[in-house]
DNA sequence: CCGTGGGCAATACAGGTGTATAGTCGGGAG
DNA sequence: CTCCCGACTATACACCTGTATTGCCCACGG
């Protein structure tokens, strides 16, 4: 251990001074958002000055900067790994992913909502990766390339998204952190079950109905629909 | 019109200037969040000085609170209202919502990040909901007041929130706002379809065996899965 | 008529923020 | 040894933010 990011996969070289900002700045980033971030607290979490921060990221922008580059890098490296070793099929490789990486998660949800670039472009990715998903799994319903099919993509990984922009309400109500690694199934599996059971009702005569009036009424963000 | 909040119901006494500066809060605060927006750039976009802000309401976390009682008042007032007409079960209701109440809508999804008690006294009423439609339609499979189906509710409202607090990413990929009227539906087509296409999933022998691994593993925010 | 109070604006002030600059320390190269 | 360069610190500065203070202006009641 001792970098913050990864679970001791991580270069020696990289536990300098350096580093440990870049990981202070990390979790000060996820916590309170780019805005609510600030420099000096970023100085005293890593146990530096604050001249040492602007030393080696010149600017507050370039330290987010290369926090989105280490998150993305990180990501990749696991994914990668992961790929490699033949477990990224394996049921629990994503819980592992959430309780390994609940920081990079925080950091990755809050920079969505903030609007960094690297979010925006992790979102795409995961946006496509959903499209293929779809069109692979049902590819008569969802044609690859249609419309259909990207707004469905778009919109579930709006969906799965949510869940870590908001786990600190879930967190709230579960009792437990999500992002935890003894917990990280949880939502996994309210999901399936979610899934199962609004699927029955997509399908079933009232959400036919529904969807068959074209004019359409959107998404409940409450309970019913 | 006149007040941004509704559409022109809202009493002519509440079109002073003190609405004026609550509504022009309401858009920077939604925008921008309550550590991001400013008083002086509220008081901008309002027309008026910044010691106007100030006499009207006391200090900044008076007006942020003040904004969160505007919110609520007018969803509630609306929900009552829709539920008065019978138009709370009618499709297109919802729609409408999203099309009227884009800004009420962004503004409870910053906020739900940023963490207002309000935001959160609204997501508990959204999971509340949730689980009383989920009790009511599968009562054997979410026994009321089981913490599956407080699980499945939890995660069902935060995955409908994501839409909407990530409605500027889903804008990106859709290239229209799904907040606007003419749009509003394309987001609650796509959730059903994906619910149709990813509840057949999580039913298929594929599915029942990652749910089977208790061990289990979360959603994952991406796409396979 | 006056004066009195509230909507409204201008300004002042203290604290925090990002950034720039000067300075200290230590270890390697000549 | 001397020099020098990079890690590291301390301090200063300009700016922005929230808040407090003061005063203007005008309608309204006496």
């Amino acid at each position: 251990m001792g970098s913050i990011l990864g679970a001791g996969d991580r270069p020696n070289e990289d536990l300098t001074a350096r580093a440990r900002i870049r990981d202070a700045a990390l979790v000060q980033f996820a916590e309170h958002g780019a805005k609510g971030a600030t420099l000096r607290g970023i100085a005293e979490a890593a146990g530096v000055s604050l001249g040492l921060v602007q030393h080696h990221f010149r600017s507050k922008e370039a330290l987010r900067q290369a926090c989105d580059d280490a998150v993305v890098d990180a990501f990749r490296h696991r994914l990668t790994r992961a790929a490699a070793e033949g477990d990224l099929g394996e049921p629990g490789f994503m819980a592992d992913l959430y309780g390994t990486s609940g920081l990079l998660l925080r950091y990755l949800a809050r920079a969505m909502v903030d609007g960094s670039p690297a979010a925006s472009a992790v979102f795409d990715e995961l946006t496509a990766g959903a499209e293929d998903f779809l069109s692979r799994t049902w590819p008569q319903r969802f044609p690859p390339g249609s419309a259909r099919v990207r707004d469905a993509a778009s919109v579930m990984a709006a969906m799965h998204s949510g869940t870590i922009v908001l786990h600190g309400h879930l967190a709230r109500r579960l009792g437990v952190d999500p992002l935890d690694r003894e917990h990280a199934a949880r939502i996994g599996t309210a999901m399936l079950d979610l899934y199962a059971s609004l699927g029955e009702f997509a399908t079933s005569p009232t959400g036919e109905r529904i969807r068959a009036s074209a004019a359409g009424h959107p998404c409940d963000p409450g309970g019913r629909q």
